[in-house]
DNA sequence: ATCGAGTATGGAAGCGCTTCCATTTCACTG
DNA sequence: CAGTGAAATGGAAGCGCTTCCATACTCGAT
């Protein structure tokens, strides 16, 4: 079962059309450099017989595998496909290709991951998720590829460059756009905020919108709960059960806020009269719910392209002046609030 | 802006471990056959001095990159991440890698992007898609990789392996449903089956599911649109208005479905008494909406995991028995339908 | 003591490319 | 017409590993 080395090699090429070896290489990789008579028969001779250069002993050489590494929590979160599909389309323009992984929530998951990609040498690493590990980010310092994080702008001490918005400043815009319509008994739904920063972030704008009017925030307001249709229309229940009075519940996901308006459905509460619904992250849904929602939208896309053009930027020997990229958010009034 | 070749070698975990160059690639790829003593000695200078190993190198040494390529058409489709998520999950307990592009819909794209990816020499290839260009076949069989097509389980040649469910009879079980509970004049939205081999062979299936009841199928009934929730909507009103007396509409997509629904909301239209609605995917909503959604459920995960499975039995020298997995489907039956 | 069969280890030869440098050719200058 | 520089080409030396084979040593059976 032994893998037949059989490839047709570059020298075969060069035999072929009668050239040297490098002259083939050139032709790859730096096709001016070759007079257009020459090329035009080595490139007859790698259709001829098939030839498919061998990368992986390019990269050997060569030491760049144009390979952009990127990690994060779960490939299948709409919100995360997003940025790698728009990463992808940017990095293909220019000969690069993603090798992807999931990091799993875990410290020491990460870890373990990002040492066997560092394994593979790529010329980049794209990274959505907070907190690493110290042997993490001494691994990855000492690397010494560009390396881009995401999934919130404030980081202490980024390692090297991120591109995010600030999940603290959107929170606070969306609730202080709450507060401004005169809702004041306001609930707030999120991930556990001690396993997930960004969580946190979220919570902690959606607090200081309060303190900045002087306003105090009933603990009881607040739920964690983990992501789904389901849990949302139960958050929604749970809520208004504890708190006599809630005017309106600010979810920090979409498809939580989805699941709560069908919830308003199914019980006959009208929206945003009996209570005002917003949630996060302006989801193709959001424009089409009953009623629709009012959302913060984040450019997804946007931070997955920029990611990829800062990451290439320094590859291509440029000195990137603004190592930190806040692509921003913006509210999305619509009826639920 | 040099990138410093200061990496370091193996050769210097030998020499300060005191032990050959040949004894840290043991410790590394075959642990048993080197003595305790030794092992831990050559594991304690890799850990004293950073040691990453160069898996470039190795894969050029070895011939075997431990790297999957998978090829979705869009990342951005959950339905496709799903299936992505579940793979590298399973390929990651194995040591391999995703290596990840997305083809897009056209052959040329196609043709392209695995040229590219099979010069890095995957040790195995995924590719959710259709048609391939003959080059593309072509070029596929001669890599010599095991190779897992998905998306359809009808392939007149397989290239090599196949891992799907019927799109045919997936189509005609939930046509045949709404048959049996007696909806006569029913419509169908699918994407357009000019471009999408899958969505043509749904829209055989539902047509089928007809011709077993010697029932006709008015060409009024099938509209094809792009995927979205407001094109459901749309979609929904427009066969409405060019159907009298229409019954139900089977949406071969969750998406739609959902969106579909939302207007019959914003309509009055009681579902499924006024018209009936099918969805296909069983998409995380589908259980949650108001009317809660029929639809036919598809394990893509299992796809995934399936998928990965194959190609590793056949990497570690298996020959595998049953080349064309189908992996099923089921009928979801809820309140719309 | 002798042999054979493990077990542990290391040296050397590549894997298929890129890069460095040398060489050749040729048009153009003074 | 020698001198010069640019353009085109190729040889050789690695890139950091794995694999093949050889060697040294151990142990129990003869």
């Amino acid at each position: 079962m032994e893998k037949t080395r059989d490839q047709v090699r570059m020298i075969d090429v060069a035999r072929r059309a009668k050239v040297g070896l490098v002259t083939v290489s050139r032709v790859l990789n730096e096709p001016g450099k070759v007079a257009e008579e020459t090329r035009q028969r080595v490139l007859q001779a790698i259709q001829e017989i098939g030839y498919v250069p061998n990368l992986v002993a390019g990269s050997l050489a060569s030491n760049r595998t144009h390979v952009i590494a990127a990690i994060v929590p779960t490939i299948g979160n709409p919100v995360f496909s997003e940025t790698i599909d728009a990463m992808a389309q940017e990095l293909r323009g220019e000969g690069y290709h993603l090798l992807l992984g999931n990091g799993g929530h875990s410290g020491r998951e990460e870890e373990g991951l990002i040492a066997k990609f560092l394994a593979r040498r790529p010329d980049g690493l794209f990274i959505h998720g907070g907190r690493h590990t110290p042997e993490t980010c001494a691994m990855l310092r000492r690397s010494g590829i560009p390396i881009v994080e995401s999934g919130d702008l404030r980081r202490p001490e980024p390692i090297d460059m991120v591109v995010s918005y600030s999940n603290f400043a959107a929170a606070e815009a969306m609730t202080t756009y709450l507060l401004e319509r005169n809702y004041r008994r306001i609930g707030f739904v999120g991930r556990a905020s001690k396993e997930n920063d960004r969580s946190l972030e979220r919570q902690r704008g959606f607090r200081a919108a309060f303190e900045r009017l002087g306003l105090e925030v009933d603990p009881r307001w607040i739920l964690e709960t983990s992501l789904g249709y389901r849990e949302g229309a139960e958050a929604l229940v749970a809520l208004r059960e504890r708190t006599p009075g809630l005017e309106a519940v600010f979810f920090a996901g979409d498809v939580w806020a989805a699941g709560a308006l069908y919830e308003c459905l199914r019980r006959g509460w009208s929206v945003p009269t009996d209570i005002a619904i917003a949630g996060f992250d302006d989801h193709a849904v959001a424009s089409q719910t009953v009623p629709t929602l009012t959302t913060v939208r984040v450019l997804r896309g946007e931070i997955g392209r920029r990611s990829a053009r800062l990451i290439l930027d320094r590859l291509n020997g440029g000195t990137v002046d603004e190592p930190i990229i806040d692509v921003g958010f913006e509210i999305i009034a619509r009826e639920s609030a």
